[in-house]
DNA sequence: CAAATAATATACATGCATGTATGTATCCTG
DNA sequence: CAGGATACATACATGCATGTATATTATTTG
């Protein structure tokens, strides 16, 4: 108890992650309660945003205190990060199903348009980026990687872009990133101003809108 | 003194503002520090962004304490929509001074393009809409407030855009309003991209996109 | 210029979420 | 099944911004 390493421990946070020997049952249980706090931070985040979300709330609704919590994860931002992660995967592997499926180039735009569209739906996701998004912009740590975790979505989103472009031969008068951040934040920005005044934009309106940046970006004929 | 209405001052905040006998020396120190106070909100919000910035450094910036603030303001809601009504105020009678021009469609087309170009110049300004739009969705009374402005806003944006969309003898296939939202909605949320990471989308690449969407919106032949 | 009133400052009370430090229960190993 | 570690809970210390209540300073008016 006295001789330890109480000089290394101090910079580092309460445990990087177990270290990987107890494989064992113990093991699982955390496992659980760490998914378990990550399914209710998502919904906490979801339904207050990320800075008014309470750790409290987060531990409460998985069945935990924020001992528990803390035991998990360092700090909000970081289970937001671990959503994040997950998020962003979920996205990239539909993308990427999208491409692995080789279809004829119209068929795919309508399948990538349909995508983008989709991320509509989801409009408590859509703010929470938004916010969160803000949030990074005022705080260096998580603006860093963000960053990085966001790149990897726009470029993955880009290379589609590109794929799609190439087949239908087209080529778009900007980057493949930018078109494809394009996407995202007209999605996500149309849907902020529905829940701020759906009588100025409706579903149906954000839709077509996005139809025709899309069509107008991709270069092809407005569908109507 | 004795004979006040104390019943009726109970439920009514601070004190309204002056009656209105006082039209004299003390009025216009009052009205200064008010200006001052604005002035300095405006800075303070921009850097901090609006749920961040304190009161504090609000008075402070502007040569006061809070208790100042609180004498002229009724709470950060409160100064936040006094600026509101003023942009609000200012973008509106731009757009009214370019359709007194009476200019040929296409020189409109071009004016109202850059107008909303513009926009996307002020981008701490962007970011502190944005931000709000995402506080007043959880907060109600600041939502009310908020949707009542905005559509100000929007209808003057849609008058503007039936108006050219006449004069040009187009059609616009969704409402006005949507269409003005939807051009700034998509300014700030592309200025938002660019400030997390301007390597995905640069400034040349938010004025094409924005273009873009401009001429698709007002089913005008890509400018190039 | 004195009394009254308005404008601003100071000081306090409150609330609330975070993070940490320590206690307790659960599990694993030999 | 004992001793040690791991997971979680409880309790506290801290910090910070708001709003209010009261004091102080400036301004007007008779």
């Amino acid at each position: 108890m006295g001789v330890n390493l109480t000089l290394a421990r101090r910079s580092s946070r309460p445990l990087r992650r177990r270290i990987k020997p107890t494989t064992s049952r113990q093991q699982a249980r955390t496992d659980l309660t760490r998914r378990k706090l990550l399914v209710a931070a998502e919904r906490i985040f979801a339904r207050d945003g990320f800075e008014a979300a309470r750790l409290e709330d987060i531990s409460g609704l998985a069945g935990y205190t924020r001992g528990a919590f803390y035991a998990n994860f360092q700090s909000k931002e970081d289970i937001f990060f671990a959503l994040l992660e997950r998020w962003v995967g979920q996205r990239i592997s539909e993308v990427e199903a999208l491409l692995a499926q080789q279809e004829r180039p119209a068929k795919l735009l309508r399948a990538l348009r349909e995508h983008y569209a989709q991320i509509t739906q989801d409009r408590r996701l859509a703010l929470l980026s938004l916010e969160f998004k803000l949030f990074a912009i005022r705080h260096p740590e998580a603006h860093a990687r963000l960053r990085t975790r966001q790149r990897r979505l726009r470029v993955s989103g880009g290379d589609l872009l590109r794929r799609i472009a190439r087949l239908a031969g087209r080529t778009l008068p900007i980057s493949y990133t930018a078109a494809a951040t394009g996407f995202g934040a007209i999605s996500s920005a149309l849907s902020l101003e529905h829940l701020v005044d759906h009588t100025m934009v409706s579903d149906q309106d954000i839709r077509h809108l996005l139809g025709v940046f899309f069509d107008a970006v991709l270069g092809a004929k407005p569908t109507r």
